[in-house]
DNA sequence: TCCTGAATAGACTGATTGGTCTAGAGAAGA
DNA sequence: TCTTCTCTAGACCAATCAGTCTATTCAGGA
């Protein structure tokens, strides 16, 4: 019999793509090992506290690369560069709305009191990071937090509509305006 | 043994807070009997097809309310008023913010190609709604859909962010952001 | 008053669930 | 080569699942 033998963060990825094909209870112990390869015995060596373990670890994986790719340059980086780069790696990651937020459709779940602090955490980081990217570009600060929640809700939105409308060009629309908006915010800053 | 006697609007009512709270693969049988009150006799006299006919009549019924309440008026009433209307239904109907969307939340679910025609549906007749009172109160044809798509998204996105951050502001504040969009868009128009 | 049929209660069933456990495969160091 | 330890395979388990079925309760018409 042949062994395929995997490590963590390969189990993690593809416990990924089942939780976001299926959902948290959508996602039966059976769907996960026919759909990742990986036997249970596999699973529950990686993560011993089973699907809850699993879920957890892929949200902190998804935090992760958010944290690198997207808050940490908009804490670090110059505001205009950053907020460029933010948009481009949402619509990478979100591969043009194919892909849904894990993190957004578990918060709408029956999921999201079990997970509320990761959650809440990952949203809050983004718009803290984005409102203070926009201050240090120069929007005046009782102006940088609404902005940037309506960007992180319009991202989020985008993603509902892409899935709902199987719309292939709503998301890009979509972000367009968004972008925009954060633009013409920064353009007329002092 | 005391008979309680429910009809199956009620039921639907019911079937509904269930979802809402649970997701459809959350809800199970003893769950939806549990909250509702209803026995598996009385949820399969009324719904024969199971859990999969409870959630098509759930979502049926959530589609009727913004038809009547929403889409109707948008289709029919004067702009300014219509459009109005909209945004006091949606901060009514979502309690701020406290009550998610369960077509927005089924779109992002494992459910979404069970139900895709209704989800898709509800959210295209919205925007098309949307757009063309926006037509009526003189906006260009060529902006009007978009302006339409961001609002709708607007919503869905207030809706993830209201949950997730558990914040009662911010979907009344978001819901302004994009009321006011709506209506610098109809104040310049010719 | 007796029927009829809609509505209800909940025991029951086979399938599936999340999770445990034993047996063994294979890599790495001694 | 032998030993050790990580990882894999999948049989197995009690609990729970969606769904069926029978018995019973009522309300309304005849």
């Amino acid at each position: 019999m042949t062994r395929t033998v995997f490590e963590k963060p390969d189990a993690i990825a593809l416990v990924a793509e089942v939780f976001r094909e299926l959902g948290y209870e959508g996602a039966s112990m059976s769907g996960i090992t026919a759909r990742t390869r990986l036997s249970k015995g596999s699973l529950y060596h990686f993560f011993p506290g089973g699907k809850e373990e699993m879920a957890a670890a892929v949200l902190a994986h998804v935090d992760a690369w958010f944290a690198a790719e997207v808050f940490a340059p908009l804490e670090r980086d110059a505001p205009p560069a950053a907020i460029a780069r933010m948009w481009d790696a949402v619509d990478a990651y979100f591969r043009s709305g194919r892909r849904i937020c894990l993190i957004g459709a578990f918060a709408l779940d029956g999921t999201r009191d079990r997970f509320a602090a990761p959650i809440q955490g990952y949203f809050q980081r983004w718009i803290t990071a984005l409102a203070g990217a926009l201050v240090r570009g120069g929007v005046a600060p009782g102006m940088a937090t609404p902005l940037a929640e309506d960007a992180v809700a319009g991202i989020q939105g985008a993603l509902t509509l892409a899935r709902a409308l199987r719309d292939d060009g709503i998301f890009a629309r979509l972000l367009a305006q968004s972008r925009a908006r954060l633009e013409a915010a920064l353009a007329t800053a002092p």
